[in-house]
DNA sequence: TTTCTTCTACTGGTTTTCTGGTATTTTTTT
DNA sequence: AAAAAAATACCAGAAAACCAGTAGAAGAAA
């Protein structure tokens, strides 16, 4: 081993950095460079050392993670971020990946997790905790209101929506009427409680439940 | 350790199960209960027989891999599904996952990750690939035919078009005319190359650039 | 400065979706 | 056999989206 890692900790909260710390110090590769409380701190701190790696709380209380997140990576794009968080949700999970963090950890995550996610992401891998996969892999049961049942009829059609069909060419397709694919569409909509196709299709595919186009 | 793991092969591709089959041997936990070319074989039997994880090539002849997935689950639910694949496109993935799979791997998975992977997926955990895991973070930039190029304000009307917003109300929310949003959405029908919201909604969908509903 | 891109805005017309009803037939479940 | 659910179909009108073409103003890039 050449030098150790240099590993900086953003979070406002004394006692989680004090718990990182801890952890951390036990690791005789990593060093903990520095420990800020705010997400400009950190930057001010970045633009005049190397740091290899940082751990990101997003729920900072002077700005959001998302725009510290694409800083640290404008400033210093060798820099990983890992984000850290209590918020399980799906999106923010997604945005953080989006503007350039390496992996995204829940916050009761174990020492063994956390150290190989540093790893991991050193290594330019993308670096999940246990739940954090959970959440991606399946949106809909993290999800609060369920996905309404739909018929078999009802799939299709909304398969067929997606595909950018239009009523004609849907009841060509099927072979029923126009005015049926209507009423289909029209229970959809109220199914899903929304009020066009693009909420619809939307909601669908943040649930899984269209085919990719071949 | 009280007994080996039952492990079975679905694949058409007699050298994988091969390879699969030399991979495994090695491991003294695991037992290779039976390989299968086709997914109504091994549903056969599975019907008389104990297995506690299959590999499951998802791109079988005669069946689709989501279909032999949803019907394994169903035949028996504690059996651990590991989708073996060469797609990576993520619908297919998330489509994978919502059926019940345990987890996802491309072919190019390492040995190292492959046993890995089958004891995260036995232990109840979701189980990723590398590759996968990629995918899973940055849709966009996994994708063969890029995404169009889009302006600020194109990804701001996209984004009101997915939440079901009307043209009067994009328009009142970004402060500007109602046939300055129809010009809009008429150039993202145009860069995208489809000719209603439906598909294009989808697209994005599909290519992660919309935000998830919280 | 000139050129290119983006954002803005318009006219006028067509197609499609959306809304609020109703209702028969077929299939599934009890 | 009766009840419930699903698929089918219709009318008529309102609202929104879609199409084709044009064009000025602001801002960035050459």
């Amino acid at each position: 081993m050449n030098r150790k890692i240099s590993l900086a900790i953003v979070d406002d909260h004394p006692i989680v950095v004090q718990g990182l710390q801890m952890i951390l110090t036990n690791n005789s590769d990593i060093n903990v460079t520095g420990c800020f409380t705010s997400g400009s701190d950190f930057i001010e701190f970045l633009k005049n050392n190397e740091v290899d790696i940082v751990l990101l709380d997003i729920m900072l209380p002077d700005s959001n993670g998302m725009d510290v997140c694409k800083e640290i990576k404008s400033v210093s794009p060798n820099t990983c971020v890992l984000a850290l968080s209590n918020h399980s949700e799906r999106s923010i999970v997604m945005q953080m990946l989006q503007n350039g963090a390496s992996g995204y950890l829940l916050k009761n995550v174990s020492v063994q997790e956390l150290t190989n996610c540093i790893y991991e992401a050193l290594n330019g891998e993308v670096a999940f905790s246990k739940a954090v996969k959970e959440i991606l892999a399946r949106p809909s049961a993290n999800d609060l209101k369920g996905i309404p049942q739909l018929t078999k009829r009802e799939k299709e059609v909304l398969q067929l929506i997606a595909e950018g069909k239009t009523t004609a060419l849907m009841a060509k397709h099927l072979f029923v009427s126009p005015l049926t694919i209507e009423t289909h569409r029209r229970n959809l909509l109220q199914k899903f409680e929304v009020k066009n196709v693009a909420s619809l299709i939307k909601i669908a595919a943040d649930h899984g439940l269209l085919k990719s186009i071949g």
